[in-house]
DNA sequence: ACTTGACTTCGAGTGTGCTCGAAGTCCTAC
DNA sequence: GTAGGACTTCGAGCACACTCGAAGTCAAGT
């Protein structure tokens, strides 16, 4: 890298704290190093130790606060990453995984309308003590 | 009540024990006692202090399902019964707090369609390893 | 009479996903 | 050089909703 090449040095800054990461992704800084020790992250750090989160693992962070925003298990998420470590011969396991959720996720909307339904039907014809 | 009164001597039989009542709600035995515990259910017992539920105790047992698919917290739920306890007064709270609930859940399912629309073009366009 | 099996109470244990606190380190500003 | 504050690791604790097991009771069938 010279002094001509500009890209060298961007207008923002390249990494963020943990406490950035956690303000911009709204996950608090205990739950950040948590994902890590579970293996979700793998945040490089600075001469002094400190978190220095990367554009890639601040994606990562918002990925995985979808996949928890939909119930995917921890566990699964964890696969999901084992994955992606072993490298890109893992992508159409991935994607199941992926895939499998989603399926998991349409049942338990249209589980969630119905019940909701019933809800409302109480709702409606209000005036009851427990039936359904 | 004389014995000219049919009603008296219904077909069916009147009351259920814990595991017909476990058997047709999907609920096990096991959680039918907690829940009894907790004060959601308050179920007579027979000479030898066994459970009987009516056809209400069931229909609370069925509402209480609806309620938990709904991921409605117990203590909303303990709430809830507690008010129709208080009597006929607390109507309105009750529906209030059925109400919302239902926001609850509408906030919860456009929350689920968000991040599965994410997820799905995650999936249609996948390769990635991170990138939401 | 005795076995079988469903029931009873009670307290304790489990899994999930965080959440917190203690004790210590390190840079920045004064 | 020292105070402040953000960071570090580590292990423990918590909330929720069950879930289970032990020990005992009871009624019906053989």
């Amino acid at each position: 890298m010279t002094t001509l090449d500009v890209r060298d040095t961007p207008i923002t800054h390249p990494t963020e704290t943990i406490s950035e990461v956690a303000e911009r992704t709204g996950v608090t800084a205990h739950t950040l190093r948590y994902y890590e020790r579970i293996g979700l992250l793998d945040v490089p750090r600075d001469s002094a130790g400190r978190r220095l989160y990367t554009p890639d693992d601040v994606d990562r962070v918002v990925f995985i606060t979808r996949l928890r925003q939909l119930d995917m298990p921890i566990r699964d998420i964890q696969r999901y990453f084992e994955l992606v470590l072993a490298g890109p011969a893992t992508e159409p396991d991935r994607l199941a995984l992926l895939v499998k959720h989603r399926e998991t996720v349409r049942v338990r909307m249209e589980a969630l309308r119905i019940a909701l339904d019933v809800v409302d039907y109480k709702i409606a014809k209000y005036g009851g003590t427990a039936a359904p």
